[in-house]
DNA sequence: TTGTAAGCGTTATCAC
DNA sequence: GTGATAACGCTTACAA
């Protein structure tokens, strides 16, 4: 009962058929003006044999691959999951598809992939590095593909950008614990080296000063990632040395392990100790009680590289440009005012 | 200040540098074995010139693209979240790329997508579809690369199977409420026409025959779709009508949407009502109380597809596999023994 | 408008 | 072992 096995069937085989010229063939697939006759022919033959175009062949005559990639530090991180769930709209509304690569934050993988590109197998990359070295503006230097970045390329890298800016949002969460009646706020960040790492604590510094509390680093906690269970570990240090009434935490993740550490020692979130997250991730909604977390617009951020990244496609030659989005409060149960 | 912008390199590039034919420099960049002299040679020119080969090129000859593509219905759910992780893994090792396409659960979409793997832009296709029809049997026997499904397939459907007992855990969980001392358990289901809708409502069943309870179809829910916010709804319908000190959830999303419900109508979890959610998300986690729910093995289900697909490719003609992971009940907080 | 023909950069099949 | 050379399936000048 084996199938005879039909041929796939090439644009030629589609000609021969229609009785006309590879050429012509080629244009009505296309969709470039032909004479409606052999327009009719054509896809009449085309629709017969099934004639699906053979994408390697078509990008090596045409340079398009119709491919982008989108490269995250952390799949697992549902504030790059909106980030992937915003691009493929984009993506799709141009006809592209999207090729996904999780970096582990690590920076050796990232300068692999930048270097990747040179196969040629995407029309272009939109990076999330949270620590973009000089190394990553020369690989992108010599990508041959079009790099859009989302966060904090080093100055004079060729790639468009798009900024968050989380200092300014660390420093309105802070400011929002202060005004709520909170005076020992701690800050549970990510590693500093990174950019977030370091725009966040220069916001929470900023807040300090603006509502006239004196910085203590007794206050401030270094997780090793920005994940749950180091916010978790980050949080049972924190108490342990010293008292504290609120905690601002670079990202949600940290947040959702302090919420843990906290229940962990029979303190109430928020009458004891309030707790402010970031990213406005998915999960701050179902944490008990409810994350106060600020948003810097990741959808948003998504969407426009994307945009950026497909508008160069299409005209290499622009000028480069810098997109910043502003963050939002985002006030929920997690850090009512003090009883 | 405009550089003499370089020529991409090609093999032809390469090979004339090491003054040896194109044929020899291939060779040596697919580690065929040559004679050390050339080989040396051929290496240190392409090294010299940068050369990157041209993944177009290299697959409209081999017919092999190093690309495979996941097809799920949903990004933001973090259950595919941990199959993208785990295919990922398996897709480096192999040194393949790996392409993501959510489809929202939307039939059309599936078969579009399907019908697209025709262009050959991918080696093979791992699929998890809620609802897999004839329609997808067809798509997938003219499909021409290899398709490796997560779920349940239709007999006769040509393609390696990975299926979750997702009944059986149903029934786990059920039985579980009912040795906990709850008798008036509910089921907040999702789409009953898709496959775990329909396996989920026959695992409650069975256990509610095993544990000699009667069926009542007022305790019976079904949300618009697998999410938190018509798992909300869905409980606020089943609280308004009657009443309950257990639900079974069909999976977290439901489960994290039941558990707000309950705590806006003042109900504590798990003193008045025990929740149970399916799939194990790091969302289980996090919650408060932690949430009891089954296992599925998203990530292993994953891991062996994404296996088996390469297998397939390494070896069109080899036997169709179909494979089962057991469920395994995770107890946590959200369902302790009656007060 | 249509056809002819020249590649795009590789890999694979041959002789040598 | 190595080198010509013919594909792979398509797009695109250019000529008709």
């Amino acid at each position: 009962m084996q199938k005879p096995e039909p041929e796939t069937p090439t644009l030629t085989t589609v000609a021969r058929l229609a009785n006309v010229s590879v050429a012509s063939a080629s244009r009505v697939i296309n969709g470039i003006k032909t004479n409606p006759e052999t327009l009719a022919r054509v896809t009449a033959a085309a629709e017969a044999v099934g004639y699906v175009p053979n994408a390697a062949a078509r990008s090596l005559r045409s340079r398009r691959t119709g491919q982008i990639a989108f490269a995250m530090p952390d799949v697992a991180n549902p504030v790059y999951t909106v980030m992937v769930g915003s691009i493929q709209q984009v993506a799709r509304a141009n006809g592209s598809r999207l090729i996904l690569h999780s970096t582990d934050g690590d920076v050796g993988d990232e300068l692999g992939f930048l270097s990747d590109l040179k196969q040629r197998y995407v029309d272009g990359l939109i990076l999330v590095s949270l620590e973009f070295t000089e190394a990553h503006a020369e690989a992108v230097a010599d990508a041959t593909v079009p790099v859009a970045v989302i966060g904090h390329p080093t100055k004079g890298a060729r790639v468009d950008t798009v900024r968050p800016n989380s200092r300014r949002g660390a420093a309105e969460a802070v400011r929002h614990l202060h005004s709520n009646g909170r005076r020992r706020i701690a800050l549970v960040n990510g590693p500093e080296r990174t950019a977030p790492g370091s725009a966040r604590k220069l916001g929470y510094l900023d807040a300090l000063r603006a509502c006239g509390l004196d910085r203590d680093d007794d206050l401030i906690e270094i997780a090793g990632d920005f994940m749950i269970e180091p916010g978790r570990e980050a949080v049972e240090r924190l108490l342990a040395r010293t008292k504290l009434d609120a905690i601002f935490c670079a990202n949600d993740l940290l947040a959702l392990g302090a919420l843990s550490a906290l229940r962990a020692a029979g303190l109430d979130v928020p009458r004891d100790v309030a707790v402010v997250g970031m990213d406005n991730t998915n999960l701050s909604l179902v944490t008990w009680p409810p994350l106060t977390t600020v948003d810097l617009g990741a959808g948003e951020r998504a969407r426009i590289a994307a945009e950026l990244l497909l508008a160069r496609i299409a005209q290499p030659n622009r000028r480069l440009r810098s997109v910043g989005v502003e963050p939002r409060l985002v006030v929920r149960e997690s850090c009512g005012a003090r009883a």
